[in-house]
DNA sequence: ATTGGAATTGAAAACCGATTTCAATTAGAG
DNA sequence: CTCTAATTGAAATCGGTTTTCAATTCCAAT
């Protein structure tokens, strides 16, 4: 035990969940300006390695770790803000650990989150930006690519 | 709409779902081996542009394609070897919906994912790999300090 | 308190998939 | 057929992640 791992252990256990390598590393340094990104990312393996901490992945490209303090839970994302707020739904982890035992798959890990835009967010881009419909039915593939074409027309923005 | 455009859309709505742009690209390679990988990235992004793709990440570092053909859907993903299988579950969408409506944020996107091992994957390693108790409750932070310290002393492995 | 080997660290380099750049090619409207 | 805009292949770039390695620190045994 270090007094590099010390302050990295309290800083990530203190702080909210869901910090990437570099926002944890911010907040170490400003304890101890010496200590180094790649000890950060170390200390943050490790702490997964013995099953306190897991690795998210938002779909931001970063790697954010979560505490492991509590049972499965899940995340309402906001793909604006990068917000994020945990909810936990045993409910949702009972039906989940059913379908597990029905293919005989061995659950190690939940992922539950829900990608969109926050309330704060939502306020200002209401009309444009139109709500996927989440139960919609499937559509015949001969009519996506039917679809595509047509909608390919309109250009690749970047 | 170019012949590549072409092979490359039939490709990935004809494969299994799920495949990086590498996987897509060596499949797109065997009909016309000099389509390059830019383009299959290129439109593995028009496809999920207007709608008929997105992206899913098993947290395995590659980002994975999943057509939108069907409603939302979970998988279930196998650590040893991969591979994934779907599963339809209206009760989870449902419950999902409605927390998100609970805190006023807009779901674009669900994301349920069971990360374990499969059937064939668990022949083996049964013993040494636990389960996770993915019921379990809350822990406090002082005794993982403590227990992270005690764990630490293991050595880590990398 | 000293010491010697093992573990850990900081800095920098390597890695690696994702994304962009750009000159050449191709599609397709007129 | 001609012209222009869109698309393409190849290569470079980007940015976060992971590894490397010499120097430093830890700590258990003297
Ligand atoms: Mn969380
Ligand atoms: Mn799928
Ligand atoms: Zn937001
Ligand atoms: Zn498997």
């Amino acid at each position: 035990m270090t007094s590099a791992r010390e302050i990295i252990f309290r800083t990530f256990f203190e702080s909210e969940s869901h910090l990437s390598v570099e926002e944890l590393h911010e907040r170490v340094q400003k304890v101890d300006p010496s200590i180094a990104y790649s000890t950060v990312w170390r200390t943050l393996k490790l702490i997964c390695d013995v099953g306190l901490g897991e690795k998210k992945y938002f779909g931001d490209g970063v790697v954010r770790y979560d505490r492991v303090t509590s049972s499965p839970h899940g995340h309402l994302v906001c793909r604006e803000c990068g917000s994020t707020e945990e909810f936990f739904s045993p409910e949702i982890n009972r039906l989940l650990q059913d379908r597990a035992d029905e293919s005989g798959h061995l659950p190690q890990e939940f992922r539950v989150e829900v990608i969109g835009l926050c309330l704060q967010c939502r306020q200002g881009k209401s009309q444009e930006e139109p709500q996927t419909n989440l139960r919609a039915e499937s559509t015949a593939v001969d009519d996506q690519v039917i679809d595509i074409r047509r909608s390919a027309r309109g250009g690749l923005k970047s």
